[in-house]
DNA sequence: AAATTTTGGTCCATAATTGGATCATAATAG
DNA sequence: CTATTATGATCCAATTATGGACCAAAATTT
């Protein structure tokens, strides 16, 4: 589908980006859509069309109407019940890590000792021996990445890499990771990790750095 | 100016947005809660609407109410907050906000859409407006900074902002932040979240992050 | 101890908002 | 051309929000 930029959009069209929006979380924000008559300027469109979408979306349970009081996103939705981590989509996750990873690399050359470095060398090892084993590879890369923040000494990031990882590990998830875990991936991962750690060992943070976003950069790509 | 048409916030919203704070531990530190009518002028609605949505989370059981006295976090969602969160250092903070803000300006820039900056543009104009009062900036300041990550639209940075800031507010750091908060320093921060927010909007990716960086570099020096 | 202030509880009248519905007209697609 | 769809305007009924006032319990100050 390409961009249609002066067509007006359709009503199944705006249905399906208050869907994304509802999902997505930018709407979360609220209990109660925005009332009808703002929705139709905001999306430059008629009153009618915006009904039409919201009655699509209301027939797929994602919202309920109530005269005279709003429309409001369904209690399963508006994402109270379960906690944020168990929700995370894997898209998410990785713009987390793209956050949080390649600053715990400078951190780790400004605070890292030469023991942390060591234990990064020995997962780094393990993960280079079981590149034909990708459950057991997993679990390396898993502890090597949770070791890097470590060697930070900063408990904050620690905790919030253990609650990332914690996502990656339950079951779906660990599924779908080994499906994208074919050799190749992981002798690239090898590589990657082993230039990260390289520079910070030479007390490079700014080369680390880059180095991990290359590696985030990989995996985000062998999730599409 | 930009039109002012941020969508009016009613009781239901309200109670969701209190019910994810107090969930999410940002509104764990009070014993209880700020009055009514202080809440009543914060989200700009009048008494009954605050009323309103205290009523559906005492009725949820989140909450309890003392006629004289004031509103307070049931007692079981109260010390919910992990260690890791309480016993964080001033430093640590700093930190962790440096690796995810300026990843979450870059995000800001590639899922932001225009309500979503109007909203950071009303936080950043409480802020001017209220650069003489530490206690009334540092609320904007937070919530300027929480809806940064919300317009990313990636649910699990928005949590890890609410539970930094819910380190932030604590009692004695709230203190010691307003011991570094003088009208000078304020005043800094102002033309960095201005900076930062335009180049958000000129989708500047890199020099959001920039802004952001040299931000934080001034809320650590500030620190020491 | 007493006076004052703060806080939630209650009630009221009024205004504003919101979805529901209808209709004539214009635009678009087939 | 015809059929379908979108538009914009209007009115309706339900719901919610507002602002004010006053009360009693609790907390704070004197």
């Amino acid at each position: 589908m390409e961009q249609k930029k002066q067509t007006k959009l359709g009503s199944s069209d705006i249905a399906a980006q208050l869907r994304r929006e509802i999902n997505s979380g930018s709407l979360q924000r609220f209990e109660r859509f925005p009332p009808e008559r703002t929705l139709a300027s905001n999306y430059n469109v008629s009153r009618g069309t915006i009904r039409s979408a919201i009655n699509k979306l209301e027939i797929e349970g994602l919202v309920e109407t109530r005269a005279g009081s709003g429309t409001y996103i369904s209690k399963k939705f508006s994402g109270e019940n379960s906690s944020v981590i168990q929700n995370a989509r894997p898209l998410e996750l990785v713009d987390a890590r793209f956050a949080l990873e390649p600053h715990i690399c400078r951190l780790a050359v400004l605070h890292g000792r030469q023991s942390d470095f060591d234990r990064l060398e020995k997962f780094l090892e393990e993960m280079e021996k079981n590149s034909d084993d990708p459950v057991v590879f997993g679990d390396s890369d898993t502890a090597f990445h949770r070791a890097l923040a470590e060697s930070t000494g900063n408990s904050l990031l620690i905790w919030m890499i253990e609650q990332i990882t914690s996502v990656r590990n339950q079951n779906e998830w660990a599924r779908m990771r080994y499906l994208t875990l074919n050799e190749n991936i992981i002798k690239k991962y090898n590589v990657q990790h082993r230039d990260t750690l390289s520079a910070i060992r030479a007390r490079e943070p700014e080369n680390a750095a880059k180095m991990m976003r290359e590696h985030l950069q990989t995996a985000r790509l062998s999730l599409t």
